[in-house]
RNA sequence: GUGAUUGUAGCUCAGUUGGUUAGAGCGCCGGAUUGUGGUUCCGGAGGUCGUGGGUUCGACCCCCACCAUUCACC
C-alpha cells in the first residue's frame, strides 16, 4: 500500500490524496459504503461501480465469520472472489459488533466471548483469531481488534479499556506480522485510537498508535451517542498527533456535515451506515438538505427526486412515486434511496477533494454546511 | 318470510358481576437512527360504542323497537 498526498489545503488540515492498493487506487478523502455481510444492502455491484462510483467497500468480520463462515470464504478464495468486487475492501474487526449487538458478552484479557445473534452459539474472539479471520476474508485493509467504549463512560472504565485495546493491538501486530496474506495480494493493518471523550486518554492513545509502523491509522469509539462537539474535539486532538503521511480513518462517521468537518480536520477515510440505513427508512440526503420521503407532502410532487443529482435515479423517478413505493413497502424504494444516498455521499467527498485541489475548500465547505442539514 | 348471529377507531378485535377522561394490534401522520440483526425505537391524530326509546344515581354492558351484517331453513 502507498499513500500520496497530492494537495494539502493551506487553510485547513484537509488533504487530497491517493491510496494505492493491489486492487487499484483510491482518491481521498473517500467515503466507503458499508457492506456488512459482503453486500451493500439493496445494491448491485454494477450500481456501486457505475452509479455510486464507490472506490472501496466495507465488510464485517463478525458477520462474515458467523455467516457464511470461514470455510466458505476460504474455499471461495476470499471475499473479493466470493462477492465479485474487484476493487479494495476494508474489513472491520468486529469489536464494534461485540459491543453493539451482543447482549451476553464477557470481556477478558484473552479476548471476548459472545453469543451469536443468529443461533446463540458461543464464540471467542481474541486479537490473534481476529487477525486470522481477516486474513481469510482477505480485505485490503484490516482493522485491529479493539474494545469500543460505550457512551457515556466513566473515566476509569475508559482508561482500562484503552489500555487493554493497546495490549490487544500489540498482539494483533505480532500475529499480523508473523502471518502472510492467503491470496497473493497485500493487506494493511490499521490500529485504532480509543479513549472515549477524555482528552488525555485520546492523546495517550494517539501517541501509542502514532509510534507504530502501521500503514494507516483509525479513530474509533466516536459516533456512539456523544455530542457532536465532543466528537469533533476528540478528532481534532487525535489528528494533531497521528502522522500526517499516513491515511486517517474516522470510523462510523457520519452525517454529510460530520464528513466535511472531518475532512477539514485531516481525515481521509469515512464509513457509515447512515446513507443506506436511513435511506431504507425513507430519508434522503441531497445538496439542498434532507427529505423524509414518507412525508405526506410529497404525495403529489411529481418533480424529480433531485435535479442535478448524482445518480440516474434522481431524474428517473419522481418524489411522489418514491413516496408511493415507500408507502407500499416496495423493494424498489430502499433500492432507489440507497443508490441515491450513496451516490450523494460519494459526490460530496469527490467534490470536497476537487475544492481542496482548487484551494477553496473551506469556503465551499461553509456554504455546503448551511444547506446540508436543512429539512426540506 | 322464519330462526339464529353480529354491530365499539380507517381495518381486525378487546372491554371484568353496570361505575371516572372506552383500549390494543395493524394502518395513517410526524420524529429518531453515525465501525448495519433488511431494523428498531419514540411521539401524535382518530370513536355521538348501528339508530331511536326505556330501566337506573349511573349504560359499550340490561330491556324494547327499528336498521344493517352473516349463516341456516322454507
Amino acid at each position: 500500500m502507498q499513500f500520496t498526498i497530492n494537495t494539502a489545503d493551506p487553510y485547513s488540515n484537509a488533504r487530497a490524496g491517493e491510496i494505492q492498493t493491489d486492487h487499484g487506487s483510491i482518491l481521498t478523502p473517500i467515503f466507503m459504503p458499508v457492506g456488512t455481510v459482503g453486500s451493500v444492502k439493496a445494491l448491485h455491484l454494477r450500481d456501486l461501480k457505475d452509479d455510486v462510483k464507490a472506490q472501496i467497500i466495507l465488510g464485517n468480520t463478525y458477520h462474515l465469520y458467523l455467516r457464511p463462515g470461514l470455510d466458505v470464504l476460504f474455499q471461495a478464495g476470499g471475499l473479493h472472489k466470493f462477492n465479485g468486487w474487484d476493487r479494495p475492501i476494508l474489513t472491520d474487526s468486529g469489536g464494534f459488533q461485540v459491543y453493539s449487538l451482543s447482549g451476553t458478552r464477557k470481556m477478558k484479557e484473552e479476548g471476548v466471548t459472545f453469543s451469536s445473534h443468529i443461533d446463540g452459539s458461543k464464540h471467542l474472539f481474541t486479537p490473534e483469531k481476529v487477525m486470522d479471520i481477516q486474513r481469510i476474508i482477505g480485505g485490503d485493509f484490516i482493522m485491529a481488534f479493539d474494545e469500543c467504549a460505550p457512551y457515556p463512560c466513566e473515566y476509569e472504565y475508559a482508561h482500562k479499556s484503552m489500555l487493554m485495546t493497546h495490549r490487544w493491538l500489540d498482539r494483533c501486530i505480532e500475529r499480523f506480522s508473523t502471518t502472510e496474506p492467503l491470496y497473493g495480494y497485500h493487506q494493511s493493518l490499521f490500529p485504532i485510537v480509543q479513549g472515549s471523550v477524555y482528552k488525555d486518554l485520546r492523546r495517550q492513545s494517539a501517541e501509542k498508535i502514532a509510534s507504530l509502523a502501521c500503514e494507516g491509522n483509525a479513530i474509533g469509539g466516536v459516533s456512539v451517542g456523544e455530542p457532536t462537539d465532543l466528537m469533533y474535539e476528540m478528532t481534532e486532538i487525535v489528528c494533531g498527533i497521528l502522522p500526517k503521511d499516513k491515511p486517517r480513518y474516522l470510523m462510523g462517521v457520519g452525517t454529510p456535515a460530520n464528513i466535511l468537518e472531518g475532512i477539514a480536520m485531516g481525515i481521509d477515510m469515512f464509513d457509515c451506515v447512515m446513507p443506506t440505513r436511513n435511506g431504507r427508512n425513507g430519508m434522503l440526503f441531497t445538496k439542498e438538505g434532507i427529505m423524509n420521503m414518507k412525508n405526506e407532502k410529497w404525495k403529489t410532487d411529481f418533480s424529480p427526486i433531485e435535479l442535478n443529482g448524482a445518480s440516474f435515479v434522481d431524474v428517473q423517478y419522481s418524489k411522489a412515486y418514491l413516496r408511493h413505493l415507500f408507502q407500499s413497502k416496495e423493494i424498489l424504494a430502499p433500492m432507489i434511496a440507497s443508490l441515491h444516498n450513496l451516490a450523494f455521499y460519494l459526490w460530496l467527498v469527490t467534490e470536497a477533494r476537487q475544492h481542496i485541489v482548487a484551494g477553496d475548500f473551506v469556503s465551499w465547505k461553509n456554504k455546503m454546511l448551511k444547506q446540508l442539514m436543512t429539512r426540506l
